[in-house]
RNA sequence: GCGUUUGUAGCUCAACCGGAUAGAGCACCGGCCUUCUAAGCCGGGGGUUGCAGGUUCGAUUCCUGCCAAGCGCACCA
């Protein structure tokens, strides 16, 4: 309805343009909005009011212009032109009862769209360390993320979910020692764990796996590995000098292959994890892209190339720079460190030379906002390596803070004590853990209440949603129990007989869904159809208060019936999309 | 200090990307269950949109300055 009311207007402005009344090379952008108040119509525009100063005369009598330049359509009943030079359409209401036949007809599909269709769009999100379960902060990266995929996906665009593993670098080697020390402890040696080693439970789980399928394969003497080892910070010592000798320790007495072994019983332990721990709260992935892959088959090697040939590396201090300040960072950064190593910034580099070439037409990179500084950085590396930088697109997604009630709940990564996402979810349930953390707009700090989310007597905006759906599923149970059965054609028919405001606004309501889907997928906020469902089910609610559903009059009641049955399929449409479920009863 | 994000009702947040009288929930006050689930509904109070300018028909939204808060400023990942 929106798009031909704006193509009536253009029509009306070309006829405009022929006849010499405007300028014939005016811009001429078309906004056509929903109105708030139903006294200004069903929608109104803006253009004469946006479009009076270049064309030179005021807006209300360029409206009046416009309005006798308007072709008629059937639909449109009444037009006029209000306020400062607002243009406001009537429809007539046979427009809206079309949505109910509509919605009854296309079911599961009502609201899906096509505007994304051939285009390729890739999101990476979450991509935590491997170096420990998921907390309270990924789960947010984590919802929000696979609601943009898959709102993008509802409304078209060929989407590629991604995790992006940091398998390589020190904190693996951490972990890797971690699970070491855990496994000689389980094997019965005086281990004096270290200050900055990942102490989580999680690290014992894999290191008492890993002695009941090896035995003692990987057993070596606590005096040899605790040899000439510098002092941990408790004794005086440094923690970072101490872990480091202890992973070269770890190295040296069980050679590459051994080495290796516990490595990847360590990576793999904590990804499955992950893995399972994602999929429970209903986020799945095409791919896992692996930064040690990178490494391995010269990926990083050749970006360097890449950055060498278009002049954008130099040597300096022993170590190899990448000028990224000449592309509009705020400095130059190094890629390549005075040992030879290359740093986490290169692996990226290579990652997004990749990602750049596998032919996405969007890159959608979810960071949390800590890491808001690198953007400059990542965006010159794309552009230095000929990418089209228009196609990367970095959302970020700030921490959430999590209270039970008033208190605020603390969390540390390292010291064992953070929430989970599993924890989280056991607590509140993935449903409530999902919409709380969609409620919002992702780059806005939030507050999650702990026992808001939980909380079955209070207001609880989950409950609200589902509840007006199972009411729904309820009033057809007891349609059934009292005797009765939807005609769903003979309601068609009656449509016309909805005429209390309760209805017309839901029917307005419901129109309004393929517009919110859209809106909530290009421009990546989930948070618009949360907000969307909980008014829905507000109207509803409200209707439900104020008439009966199940009456004598059947034309009525059918008409009736039909209304909520469409309520019905798109409050479980916009739940599922959400991954969020929709019960039958309450 | 520099960069960046944010300041909206007592609290947590919206506001269709510049539109008409800034809206919800919680909390508070007052009503509604012999009738389809009261996890609900109806009504009420509560605002100089941090402050000061600017841009224009029109600003919570854009620009400048100031105040306040978060985050970032590694040869860590």
């Amino acid at each position: 309805m929106k798009q031909k009311i704006e193509a009536l207007i253009l029509q009306a402005i070309e006829t405009l343009k022929a006849e010499g009344s405007l300028e014939r090379d005016l811009a001429t952008p078309i906004v056509v909005e929903r109105t708030r108040d139903p006294l200004h119509g069903d929608f109104a525009s803006n253009v004469a009011m946006a479009l009076a100063k270049s064309a030179k005369t005021n807006p209300r009598a360029l409206a009046e212009k416009i309005l006798v330049a308007m072709p008629s359509d059937a639909l449109l009943i009444k037009m006029e032109i209000a306020g400062p030079g607002f243009i406001n359409f009537f429809m007539d209401t046979r427009a809206q009862y079309q949505v109910v036949s509509k919605i009854l007809l296309e079911g599961e599909a009502f609201g899906r769209s096509q505007i994304g269709a051939g285009k390729k769009v890739q999101v990476e999100f979450v991509s935590a360390n491997p170096t420990g379960p998921l907390h309270v902060g990924h789960g947010r990266g984590a919802a929000y993320g696979s609601a943009v995929a898959d709102l993008l996906a509802a409304v078209g665009f060929q989407v590629e979910r991604e995790y992006y593993v940091n398998d390589a670098g020190r904190q693996m080697d951490i972990l890797a020692t971690s699970v070491w020390l855990r496994y000689l402890e389980t094997c019965g040696e005086a281990v004096i764990f270290p200050s900055n080693a990942y102490r989580g439970d999680y690290v014992r789980d894999i290191a008492s796996a890993l002695h009941e399928g090896s035995g003692t394969l990987y057993q070596r003497a606590i005096a040899s590995v605790m040899e000439a080892i510098p002092a941990d910070e408790p004794q005086g010592g440094d923690k970072d000098i101490h872990i480091d000798a202890l992973i070269e320790r770890a190295k040296l007495l069980l050679g590459a292959e051994q080495y290796e072994a516990v490595f990847q019983i360590g990576l793999n332990g904590i990804l499955a994890d992950i893995k399972q721990d994602l999929s429970e709260f209903g986020v799945d992935y095409q791919h896992w892209f692996s930064e040690r892959q990178l490494m391995d088959d010269g990926s990083i090697q050749q970006a360097l190339q890449r950055l060498e040939v278009a002049g954008f590396l130099y040597e300096q201090d022993g170590a190899t720079w990448f000028a990224s300040s000449r592309l509009g960072d705020e400095k130059d950064r190094v890629v390549v460190r005075d040992n030879g190593q290359s740093t986490y910034f290169a692996s990226d580099i290579a990652y997004h030379m990749q990602k750049l070439s596998r032919g996405f037409d969007q890159i959608i990179d979810i960071w949390g906002a800590d890491h808001h500084g690198y953007i400059p950085r990542v965006r010159a590396a794309v552009e230095a390596l000929g990418g089209d930088v228009d196609k990367l697109k970095v959302l970020l997604v700030q921490f959430a803070v999590l209270y039970r009630g008033e208190e605020r709940v603390p969390m540390s990564t390292r010291s064992g004590e953070f929430v989970t996402l599993r924890e989280l979810r056991t607590e509140v349930g993935s449903d409530a853990a999902r919409f709380f953390y969609m409620m919002r707009r992702s780059d806005q700090h939030m507050d999650f209440d702990l026992q808001l989310a939980t909380s079955k007597t209070n207001e609880n905006p989950v409950f609200y949603v589902q509840y007006a759906y199972a009411r729904i599923c309820s009033v057809f149970r007891q349609l059934v129990e009292k005797g009765f059965q939807q005609d769903v054609t003979q309601g068609m028919e009656h449509l016309a007989l909805l005429t209390e405001s309760h209805e017309t606004g839901l029917l307005t309501m419901l129109s309004r869904y393929p517009e919110i889907l859209e809106r909530a997928a290009l421009q990546h906020e989930p948070h618009q159809l949360i907000q969307y469902l909980r008014e829905l089910a507000n109207d509803f609610h409200a209707y439900y208060n104020a008439h009966q559903f199940i009456i004598e009059a059947a034309d009525l009641r059918n008409a009736r019936l039909n209304l909520i049955c469409a309520v019905q399929h798109v409050l479980r449409n916009g739940l599922h999309l959400l991954k969020i479920t929709s019960p039958e009863t309450m």
